[in-house]
DNA sequence: AAACCGGGGGC
DNA sequence: GCCCCAGGTTT
């Protein structure tokens, strides 16, 4: 693929001529300046929102050395309501480093503005490709976004295999000339047209060429980010039935899980469980059959159940009905609250 | 209330 | 170099 005859880069840039914005208070005047404080303020900020705090910002700190010489306090102020305080600092911290290092100017040098704090790779690119028309590429979730669909790239896109691949087609596909107007298109593409939810496919200047819509797969691209591992626990459950064939049922703390739902007994071990059986019936702890244990999942864990069995043991003397233990018919089981895997266990009794 | 996100920081 | 987090917002 030879430099500036790429697809890609052709159809965003006749789209932005088209459809993009070209009345954003950092593209008029276009300085280094105006494009990192841009740059930094929609970081986790959209547009709509940024335009009105860039305004003023650059109203009272037009410049780097005048924001080097502000007040953290002042610049704080600037950036109140804006969120991600991190970001202010870090942007107050970058100014007074480039009037120590670069004589108050932002350095046109990939690896000096990588060394700025609040500044990583994404950002250095935007900066060197808007305000000086440098070949950097961008990356940020809009792209990542774009880039998977184009390709059809499976895969979470902040692995670190994938996000490889993607900076690499990102660096394939920039144009040779109009970096500038090129970094924007894409920002705008992604928030406005090849969005997370309801792309405007039928719009869209890469329709033809595009892989997830081809293969019906834009919905799900980008790959969504993997559930964390969630932590298992293992409980052991104790399903005591008696000579009838009732069951011992265990209110559960008004708090918790399946909180002051019935359920049985539980204990974290064989000690625990022995100890329980020997306070509240009477039998052979040892006589317990293991049954099949039954794995049920929440929302922040995974629950093993290990229940074990006893056929004809009898209440000790302590243990009548009360408000937290109950002998339970058959019959009854379906009037009371039951964890739904509890009752799968006491029903295939 | 859960997913999202560029950079930073810990290992 | 990889993994995870902090800190607010969006869906």
């Amino acid at each position: 693929m030879s430099v500036g005859s790429d697809d890609f880069a052709a159809g965003l840039l006749a789209w932005f001529d088209g459809a993009g914005r070209h009345d954003l208070p950092w593209q008029h005047p276009r300085s280094p300046y105006r494009v990192w404080l841009s740059e930094i303020m929609l970081q986790q900020t959209q547009v709509q929102v940024v335009v009105p705090y860039f305004e003023r910002f650059v109203a009272a700190l037009p410049d780097l050395p005048a924001l080097a010489a502000a007040s953290l306090d002042e610049v704080l102020a600037l950036w109140s309501g804006l969120g991600y305080y991190a970001r202010a600092r870090n942007l107050h911290a970058a100014a007074r480093a480039c009037v120590e290092r670069h004589g108050g100017g932002l350095p046109r040098d990939f690896d000096a503005l990588l060394a700025l704090p609040g500044i990583g790779r994404s950002t250095a690119g935007a900066i060197l490709a808007q305000a000086w028309g440098e070949r950097f590429p961008i990356l940020d979730g809009n792209v990542k976004r774009v880039l998977c669909r184009y390709h059809g790239i499976e895969g979470w896109p902040s692995t670190p295999k994938v996000e490889r691949q993607l900076w690499q087609l990102a660096e394939t596909h920039l144009p040779a000339t109009r970096l500038a107007d090129y970094t924007q298109a894409q920002m705008d593409f992604g928030a406005t047209l090849c969005t997370r939810h309801a792309p405007s496919c039928v719009l869209c200047p890469l329709q033809h060429d595009c892989v997830a819509l081809r293969t019906g797969r834009v919905d799900a691209l980008p790959t969504p980010k993997p559930a964390k591992a969630l932590p298992q626990r293992h409980v052991l459950v104790l399903l005591l039935e008696d000579r009838e064939g009732r069951v011992l049922l265990q209110r559960r703390p008004p708090t918790g899980i399946w909180a002051s739902l019935w359920s049985l007994p539980e204990a974290v071990d064989h000690t625990e469980a022995r100890d329980w059986f020997e306070r509240h019936v009477r039998g052979n702890y040892d006589a317990a059959t293991a049954r099949e244990p039954i794995a049920h999942g929440f929302t922040h864990y995974r629950l093993e159940l290990a229940p074990l069995h006893w056929r004809g043991v009898t209440p000790a003397g302590v243990v009548r009905d009360n408000e937290d233990l109950r002998w339970t018919e058959r019959g009854e089981l379906s009037s009371l609250g039951i964890p739904a895997p509890i009752r799968t266990l006491l029903e295939a009794l």
